[in-house]
DNA sequence: ATGCATTTGTTCGTATGTATG
DNA sequence: GCATACATACGAACAAATGCA
């Protein structure tokens, strides 16, 4: 399904002083504006407008082009030409709150636990912990939306001998911050975030409703306690390009 | 080309007392260690390897099984298994230069100009140096390398009106903040650091010698004199997983 | 775009040696 | 000696990803 239909709404005039491509080009500026285009939808094939709009399929290319060069829309070969969704900034901070960074960019946060276990830490989670590979994790899997859009899976692994009752204050309440108040932890800060890319597993690709083709931004995090203690180690992965990390020094 | 032969010189004993998958296992890790397998090289495969050690492909993919866990080789579906690389940490700080990066990890930085141009900034560039779009730019596009392995792909904008000179300064030497200097800035720093990732182009993929199915970082960071004023936007291009970026607050 | 060869991933089933009680 | 459980090892077949022509 395709919104094509709603192109007809904009019919173009030759010899009206201004070239076809503009005129096609400002139609697709304004139903992206508008809405009618919402970011991330797959606009119309290129043939179906040439049809459309009675013009050469060169004609619909030369308007993509320009709001492509303007990062309005995005072309794929042998995918199709999609509206450039709006990038999601992700301030890489001291304090980085789930729910905060979402609600900056006027967005509705909300979430959803995929898994919550105590388990034995494998040797790469260990060693962002500074724990023996082995040694007993809680382990907490999330899927975190901007506005119902999946924006980020994370794992977040917690010391269990160091924070008792982390599990049990995880199954009560969706908040990291919250749970680990009760775990005794009043404040914690990011210590370190290491970021790089790959491509994403069939189900994060799926959970992100995202391409598989697209990679994914995968953040490895340690947080400390004010005494510098160790108290979460956390892998986030998150789709590109929705989501962008900023760093500001 | 694959080391295979070399797998000749450790032959397995049956009922020696230790499994045969972890006879292989010692082998394997010994090789790595030695030098004999070096980062990033692709092993024999895992038909290969059963043949020459005349045991079970199960058996062999045990003992690659355990190498993976431990980090020191990367299977890769379709494709083979490949030894380690080693990480180079990008630590993005305020005031961050190529070779400083690289001679920290106790390699040698080189590199190698593959343009050096003016041009009308495109908008996004514009954007970044917060001109209008199709301002003159002088474009200074570089391979980096460390110990002959590349390791970037940046591209460097300078914006041509306020800095007078920075052309042919940096026609002269290979060290931007040599042809800064030329160009009346003494010091400059970071003032931010965007990151996202994409897969390369065909183009890309070759001049960092890597796998195109493997995603590159992209930093988009904006560089600033004393006073706050902008004097370069850069567009850097990293391969993963051979480099990632670290943050530290 | 399509098919083909190569390579790893998965899942059956079977057999054997070793430690335990 | 026997029964059991477990890790080890082998074989065959098919699935899935990749790269190439």
């Amino acid at each position: 399904m395709t919104p094509a239909d709603d192109v007809l709404i904009h019919p173009v005039q030759r010899q009206a002083g201004v070239a076809l491509w503009r005129q096609i080009a400002t139609a697709l500026r304004e139903d992206i504006a508008n809405g009618i285009s919402p970011p991330g939808t797959q606009l119309a094939t290129e043939a179906e407008m040439s049809a459309r709009f009675a013009v050469n399929r060169h004609t619909v290319r030369r308007a993509l082009e320009e709001l492509s060069r303007d990062g309005l829309v995005r072309v794929e070969q042998g995918r199709g030409t999609f509206v450039a969704e709006d990038v999601l900034d992700y301030a890489v901070e001291a304090r980085t709150r789930f729910s905060q960074w979402i609600r900056r960019h006027n967005k509705e946060p909300s979430g959803r636990v995929l898994r919550l276990q105590e388990m034995a830490a494998e040797q790469r989670v260990a060693r962002g912990l500074g724990m023996r590979a082995g040694s007993r994790v809680v382990l907490l899997e999330r899927i975190g939306f901007a506005d119902d859009r999946p924006v980020s899976l994370t794992r977040h692994y917690f010391p269990a001998a160091r924070l008792r009752g982390i599990e049990e204050a995880l199954h009560a309440t969706p908040s990291i911050t919250e749970a680990l108040r009760k775990a005794g932890i009043d404040d914690y800060l990011r210590q370190q975030t290491r970021v790089t890319a790959r491509m994403p597993t069939p189900t994060e690709a799926d959970l992100l409703r995202m391409a598989r083709s697209r990679p994914v931004l995968v953040t490895e995090s340690v947080n400390v306690d004010r005494l510098g203690t160790i108290i979460e180690f956390s892998l986030g992965c998150y789709p590109t390009p929705r989501v962008q990390i900023v760093f500001e020094p």
